[in-house]
Formats: C-alpha cells, sequence, structure tokens
RNA sequence: GCCGGGAUAGCUCAGUCGGUAGAGCGACUGAUUCGUAAUCAGUAGGUCGCAGGUUCGAUUCCUGUUCUCGGCACCA
C-alpha cells in the first residue's frame, strides 16, 4: 500500500512503504536531517523515527522552532531521569514534564538530593548526551506496563498507569538506549545526542504526589534549557538581572519597611515606604470618589458569632486569628464585608438608592500557613482597597464592566499594561444551589464579554460565596500575584440579612459585589517596587527631588530651594552634609531620587537650580521661581 | 503546614578541622569648601538567632525551637 505524504508547498510524494520523518527530510537534505528534532504529521507533532503508516501532510520541524523547544525540553527531563537512575539506584521516577523555560522531574528517594548532588547528576546528563542514546517508541498493552513497572520497583509508575490511563487507551513506552524507558505521551528526539548541551540544574524542592498535600513528598529536581547556548546565557543574565529587583533587597537598600521575628508575616514601614503608601492611598482614594464609592470603616475585630453565620468560620478558622475578652471570643477580621453589611443593614434601602457602593482601606489579618509568607508579597496583616457594591441582579453587568474599565485605567496609571485576567469558577467546597452558580459564572462571562477582554477560566478556584475575576500580575521573576477582583456574591446578603424594598414594596436580597483593584496595598507596593526595579516614578516616589549644595556658602539658599519646593507640595530633603558633589550625586542616583537640584555659588546668586534627572547625566538649569510648575507637568 | 537550605557588626559577606571573631561599605569624630556617580585620617561597634545537651572549654558538634530562603500545598 502507498503511503501519500504532501509537503507544506503542496508537493506530494509516493512511499511504497511507511517512511519515517528522519527519512523523507534526509531526502531533502542531509542538512534539514540533522536540524530536524520533529515532524508534525496531520498537525500532530511525531517522532522523527516513527513510521508514518497513514497519507498525512507532514512538516519538518526543525530544533530552532518553539515546538521544538517543547520537545528538547521534554528529551531533557527524561535524560535527567535516566542520569538519576543510574547514579541513585532505588530511586523511582515519577512524572517530569518540559516547563516555560525548561523541564523537572519529580523522583522518589528518602534521601534528599542536595545542592552538591546537582552537578554530578548535570555531568551525568551531559554524558548520556555523549553517548547519543537512540530514543525509541514502542506501544505497550496497559497490564503489562503496569507488570513491568511494579517488577521494577516503581511503584508510583505503576499506580499512575492503573489509575490515570484507560486499559484501551494507547499506551506508548520511551526507550532511552537499551536499558532505560519511561512511560510518555512524546514525541521525543530521535536520539539523546540531539538534546544538546544548552541546560543547567537550577534548584532541588519538595513536592506532593499529585498534587495534594495528604501524598507522599518526592524531590523535584528543575532544570533550564534552551536550544542553544546563546540562549541559556540571556536567560540567565535575565534571571540575575531580576533578582536585584527583589522588593525584600530593594526595601533594605531604599530604607523602605523592614519585618522582623516578633511579627512574622507583618510588615514595619519606614518613612521612605510609608510615603510610597500614602501616594498610592492618596490616588486609590480619588478613584473612590470619582467612581461613586463612599468610604466607611468597620471595626477590627468581631464577636465569633458574626463570623459563624457569614460561614467563615466554618471555611477559615483554621485561618482566623481569635482573641477573647470577658468571656466572650472575638475574631480579628480577615475580611471586611460582614462589616459592610452591617452598616448596608443599620437602615432600610430603597430599590431607588441601589447601587451603594461602600470602600474601605480595610486591614484585615489571615493567619496564612508559615510556608507561604513570601516578602510584603503574602503576609498576615494587609490592608485592601475594598469595596462592596450592593445592587439588584440587573445590575451587575454594568457594575462590572464599569468596575472593570475602572481597574485597567489603575493599572495602567501605575505603568503596568500586562495583566492577566482570570475568572474562578465555582469551587467543590460552595454554598448555594447550582442554578444560583449557573446565574453568577454567566453574568461575570456576560460581563467580561461586555468589556471585550481575553480570560482564562479556573474551574474550581471560586470562592466559597461565589465566582470571581481575578486580576494577575508577574513579579520580578515570573511569578505570578493576584492583585484586584471582583466577587459574585448572592449569599452573603442571604446569611446576614441584607435586604431593599423594590418597586412593590417586597423586600428583597441585593446582590453583593465585593472589589478591590490593588488588592493588598502591601502586595502592590512590592509589585511596584519590583516592577520599577526600585526607581518609581516621580508621583510615586518617596523623595521626589533632593537639593545638594555645593559648598557651604549655599546651604542656606539650598534651604531656601527646599522650603519653596515642600511649600509646593513636594517631597523633598536637603543634602547639607560636607561631602563633595560627586559623593551625594552618587548616593542619590544610587537611592534612586527622580530629581537632584544641585545649588552652588552661581546659582545662590542668580535664583536658579541646576537640575539632574535620574538616569540622565545632562543638566538643565532653571530658575527657582518656574521649578515648581516645570516639577508638576 | 510539608521537604530541603540558611541565620556571624547597621548592610554585604569571610572565618573558626572545638580554645569566645575579621574585611569592605555604612555610622561617629577631626581635617578638607572641593561644579555632577565614592576626599583623607582616626574611633566605636558583635552573648556568632534562641534554649538545652556533649565537653575542661561550644559561635563551631548534637537535639529542640523561632525566623528566613527555595520548592510544594494553601491563598475568603
Amino acid at each position: 500500500m502507498a503511503i501519500q505524504i504532501t509537503f507544506p508547498d503542496g508537493n506530494q510524494k509516493s512511499f511504497d512503504a511507511p517512511p519515517t520523518g528522519l527519512a523523507i527530510a534526509q531526502g531533502i537534505s542531509p542538512g534539514l536531517a540533522k536540524k530536524a528534532a520533529v515532524i508534525k504529521v496531520n498537525g500532530e507533532l511525531w517522532d522523527l523515527t516513527r513510521p508514518i503508516d497513514r497519507d498525512a501532510t507532514i512538516a519538518i520541524v526543525t530544533r530552532d522552532k518553539p515546538e521544538a523547544l517543547e520537545v528538547i525540553r521534554h528529551d531533557a527531563a527524561h535524560v535527567l531521569a535516566q542520569a538519576v537512575q543510574e547514579l541513585f539506584p532505588g530511586t523511582q521516577i515519577t512524572f517530569g514534564p518540559a516547563t516555560d523555560t525548561g523541564f523537572y522531574y519529580d523522583f522518589a528517594r528518602s534521601e534528599p538530593f542536595t545542592e552538591g548532588d546537582l552537578e554530578a547528576i548535570e555531568n551525568k546528563m551531559r554524558e548520556i548526551v555523549k553517548r547519543d542514546l537512540p530514543i525509541t517508541r514502542e506501544v505497550w498493552a496497559h497490564d503489562a506496563a503496569v507488570k513491568h513497572f511494579e517488577q521494577a520497583g516503581e511503584t508510583f509508575k505503576a499506580e499512575w498507569i492503573r489509575d490515570g490511563i484507560k486499559a484501551d487507551e494507547e499506551l506508548t513506552i520511551y526507550k532511552q538506549g537499551p536499558n532505560w524507558l519511561d512511560m510518555c505521551l512524546g514525541p521525543h528526539l530521535p536520539s539523546t545526542g540531539k538534546l544538546g548541551t544548552s541546560f543547567k540544574l537550577i534548584r532541588v524542592g519538595g513536592v506532593y504526589w499529585r498534587g495534594d498535600a495528604n501524598n507522599a513528598q518526592l524531590q523535584r529536581i528543575t532544570g533550564v534549557c534552551f536550544a542553544n547556548d546563546d540562549d541559556l546565557k540571556a536567560y540567565l543574565r535575565q534571571v540575575e538581572e531580576a533578582e536585584k529587583r527583589d522588593h525584600r533587597k530593594l526595601a533594605k537598600q531604599l530604607d523602605l519597611f523592614h519585618q522582623q521575628e516578633e511579627a512574622p508575616g507583618m510588615v514595619f514601614w519606614h518613612p521612605k515606604g510609608w510615603a510610597i503608601w500614602q501616594a498610592v492611598e492618596q490616588y486609590v482614594r480619588g478613584v473612590y470618589r470619582k467612581s461613586g464609592y463612599q468610604e466607611v470603616r468597620g471595626p477590627q475585630i468581631m464577636d465569633v458569632s458574626l463570623w459563624k453565620k457569614s460561614g467563615h468560620w466554618d471555611n477559615y478558622k483554621e485561618n482566623m486569628f481569635f482573641t477573647e475578652s470577658e468571656k466572650r471570643t472575638y475574631a480579628v477580621k480577615p475580611m471586611n464585608c460582614p462589616g459592610h453589611v452591617q452598616i448596608f443593614n443599620s437602615t432600610l434601602h430603597s430599590y431607588r438608592d441601589l447601587p451603594i457602593r461602600y470602600a474601605e482601606f480595610g486591614g484585615c489579618h489571615r493567619n496564612e500557613p508559615s510556608g507561604a509568607l513570601h516578602g510584603i508579597m503574602r503576609v498576615r496583616a494587609f490592608t485592601q482597597d475594598d469595596g462592596h457594591i450592593f445592587c439588584t441582579e440587573e445590575q451587575v453587568e454594568a457594575e462590572v464592566t464599569a468596575f472593570h474599565r475602572q481597574a485597567m485605567q489603575v493599572y495602567a496609571d501605575f505603568g503596568f499594561t500586562d495583566l492577566a485576567v482570570k475568572l474562578a469558577l465555582r469551587p467543590d467546597k460552595r454554598l448555594g444551589t447550582d442554578e444560583a452558580w449557573d446565574k453568577a459564572e454567566s453574568a461575570l462571562r456576560a460581563a467580561l464579554r461586555a468589556a471585550g477582554v481575553q480570560w482564562e477560566e479556573l474551574p474550581g478556584e471560586g470562592a466559597f460565596y461565589g465566582p470571581k475575576i481575578e486580576y494577575h500580575l508577574k513579579d520580578s521573576i515570573g511569578r505570578s500575584w493576584q492583585v484586584g477582583t471582583i466577587q459574585f456574591d448572592p449569599m452573603m446578603p442571604e446569611r446576614l440579612d441584607a435586604e431593599y424594598v423594590d418597586e412593590s414594596s417586597q423586600r428583597k436580597r441585593p446582590i453583593m459585589l465585593h472589589r478591590a483593584i490593588v488588592g493588598s496595598m502591601e502586595r502592590f507596593i512590592g509589585i511596584l517596587i519590583e516592577h520599577h526595579a526600585g526607581a518609581l516614578p516621580f508621583w510615586l516616589s518617596p523623595v521626589q527631588v533632593v537639593v545638594a549644595p555645593i559648598v557651604s556658602d549655599a546651604d542656606g539658599y539650598a534651604q531656601e530651594v527646599t522650603d519653596t519646593l515642600k511649600d509646593a507640595g513636594f517631597r523633598v530633603e536637603a543634602d547639607l552634609r560636607n561631602e563633595k558633589i560627586n559623593y551625594k550625586i552618587r548616593e542619590h542616583a544610587l537611592q534612586k531620587i527622580p530629581v537632584i537640584a544641585v545649588v552652588g555659588r552661581k546659582e545662590a546668586e542668580e535664583k536658579t537650580v541646576t537640575l539632574r534627572y535620574r538616569g540622565e547625566e545632562q543638566q538643565r538649569t532653571v530658575t527657582l521661581a518656574e521649578l515648581p510648575a516645570l516639577l508638576r507637568a
């Protein structure tokens, strides 16, 4: 039976027997065969060594293509697994995919891997690459595979196949050389030599089998891998640069805040850090005002009975802080919504009043697991730019759409344009009926559609009381953090008896929308610091201008300039120390001050200042009179 | 919370195969008045995270504990 192969340019060729991708590439040119990584067969990636047993449209994928990179990385995971098993017999293999920057493999071994082991493993990997072992694909019967892995003592792999793969599903085994194999979907490169050497093991860490904390603890070895050395080097340099932006490091250098043992997961804001906070808060307060919110304030602790009623106690008591007085137990508030409902409930509302929007810079405490804490990105005491909208079902879509627009504007004002929007859907543990969830989820979808955004859906990730839209930003090393959110909640009004009177004098439950734009002030400021590498825009800088006299004769004038700017509302400091101007410039440049105003005898006589802007060496002399307006622009 | 690493001067870090510690920067003092990224000299500064144990002796070895870092789980 002849096999008809169609090439990307439309040409066709007939083969008497099923050809392999490698043979086809070889037929075109030896150079192509050398560069080839995999072959696309009817849109599916296949191994180059796999015979093409049907008529197909094909395309050779060379190693410089993004699709090939994923295969290369996946191969690296397998080479890692083989290296580990050769060096540490008795170690079990489990699972090891490609990632965005490389690969990892999870192993079961009673002894921990050390950083030192990584070097030995990496060397073994390079040796396996050098051996250039052929990688071959085989289709096995389900029970044969289970039996093989059980006999080999690979209990995790056997369990995986037994529970995770249906008996009638095609099960493929990939062999690397004669003695090593793993179950895998593939595809793979034709031999280990094709992997190349542009990889590096970067860390080892603990993970749970199948991602479940009740399961066994495995060890994950993670590596980075690229198609060539230049890409690898560029990536490693980028990581190094990113680490310099770490908000914890910059906070020390710029004296923004500190944390200490007596208050784990909490923040001591220093004057400069608090100045940033104030700038952010004032800005957000302006947004509240413009978008129809009334600012309120609820108590920090409330009787535990309220939290039982709201459902928080059932769902989160392990993560709440409690305090006691005169035989009553109070919960330190982990959320602001129950407080806002109390304010809403203090009077009877007409449908004409809706939507009612309350806002609060609400301080919350949550007893987060110790391992989750991370600088000021994940803390136990934080402040939300929280808001709650009480509205009718009909008003939801307009409110959500308006919120979305506002939120995107806020992010843009802070310098963020790369946001990921996600829709978190009903979790397993939840309140309310399926019909209510259907309604809630489709309301949020409709609003997102109306706003014209792309979003990703996260099944099972919603809050226990309702679905939510989430806005995510990345930190300096690519970790994603949630900032804003808007959540649809029909449950809280029900549980806490919120109601309004409709057109026909009937009492009804409003819908409650929980929303935050910056989310946690702490986290948002952390991301801001990293995003701007500490060089915050002028309006957010803790010290906007430093006035630096060159000689002490100019000290008086420098003070005059400082006072003028202070009166004009700027955050300004005078540096009257007896140091050379070079020294002062260097220091304030390192402190990432946006504007250094240098004044010498000349400026003092002429009532001018010479400005040096951050990142620029070019200077500019302006009169003191025009300075405030210039800085404001 | 789980697995692994770490904690030494204000900061960054070195060091002690068990005999109570050192550098650079910073701080302080003095001199220097110097026009755009480090002026010179001097001085002070540490229960080596905390608590036990082993030892003649522990910052070093052991155990526990707290915090922290990386990973996972969690994140209303």
